[in-house]
DNA sequence: CAATTAACTGGACTACAGTCCGTTTGTGTG
DNA sequence: CACACAAACGGACTGTAGTCCAGTTAATTG
């Protein structure tokens, strides 16, 4: 199924391809399909799945300062440099994801994962400010379907370079 | 056929809705509403034109902060707060309008003109960094779909106090 | 006023996501 | 091996967004 899937994705894009398509092409009922992947965004969250652990392990346990072992302040920034290049790598195969259904992004378990990371370093560079609150606000710019409407007017470079200042202002000091 | 729909909207919750629904109360074709409106977003975002329209008049001849006259860095500050006020205000009909369409969010006149008058100010505030991106990069937690989801864990008042923090983090000068 | 043309209208129609249920297939038991 | 039962299956079915076109109304002109 998920090869079956990967194939339409790639020949004809992700928006283009029906469950029926993939359905079939798998040669497999409709019914299954959807029991086994829930809806739409399941499915291409499957066909992440493997990309998505690789930067979650990564974050807990490979080289800092992505890894453990920086000050927060530079995982934080190293954080959002390696999230913008999985979101370039995968951006159709995300933006799917995160908007089959209404508020998909928030609900699937990856999400809480960035927030969470992203949550307790800002506590650490920031602390007395709404961790919480401010690790959401970052993800923000970091929506599938904000780079990809983003990316029509800037190019990647301009975008990973707003990030960073972006990131940078969140975590420096105020006087 | 736009007090119907409110009506509607008002009863059953703006989701729950469907142009079905729409037309047949309005006593008219589907047709009809869908060459008039575009598609659900268009619809839901006539409702929605005397408000917008109401903000973007404070904002080019209304009082400062929010109206000219006040320093750029005062003006961020008081638009994100505004619309973040505005978005309280109606959150469920910009949701719907926003994500009814994939990208609709970004091709609806009136997010040029927020990004516009961000873009703006944000040169003039923090001269040498890229304003326009740095503009789309401050309405993204302003996204409809992500202040509702964030809503389920914090309440308005500590969305309106981050985003606060994040405006001034952008402004600030950095040493 | 009649004829011609342009614009508008309504609802049948298509495509797709997601559900439901009768049927098949596999598994454990006497 | 025969039977009962559970789990997995597939495709028909439903509801909705959005399209399309045949029919109707309105405007224009001789």
């Amino acid at each position: 199924m998920l090869e079956a899937a990967a194939k339409l994705f790639r020949e004809h894009g992700v928006e283009a391809v029906s469950m029926d398509a993939v359905a079939a092409a798998a040669g497999v009922g409709k019914g299954t399909l959807f029991r086994r992947f829930g809806d739409k965004s399941g499915l291409v969250a499957a066909l992440l799945d493997d990309k998505e652990r690789e930067l979650q392990e990564r974050i807990l346990s490979g080289p800092p300062p992505l890894g453990p072992g920086a000050l927060p302040g530079d995982r934080v920034r190293a954080f959002v440099a390696a999230y913008a290049d999985y979101l370039f790598a995968h951006l159709d195969l995300l933006r799917v994801s995160e908007t089959a259904s209404p508020g998909a992004r928030y609900r699937i378990g990856s999400y809480r994962f960035w927030h969470r990371h992203l949550s307790i370093l800002l506590a650490e560079a920031r602390p007395g400010a709404d961790a919480d609150y401010l690790a959401h606000a970052l993800l923000a710019p970091l929506a599938a379907e904000h780079v990809t409407a983003v990316l029509r007017e800037c190019d990647a470079a301009r975008v990973a370079a707003g990030l960073a200042v972006l990131a940078d202002a969140l975590i420096a000091d105020r006087p």
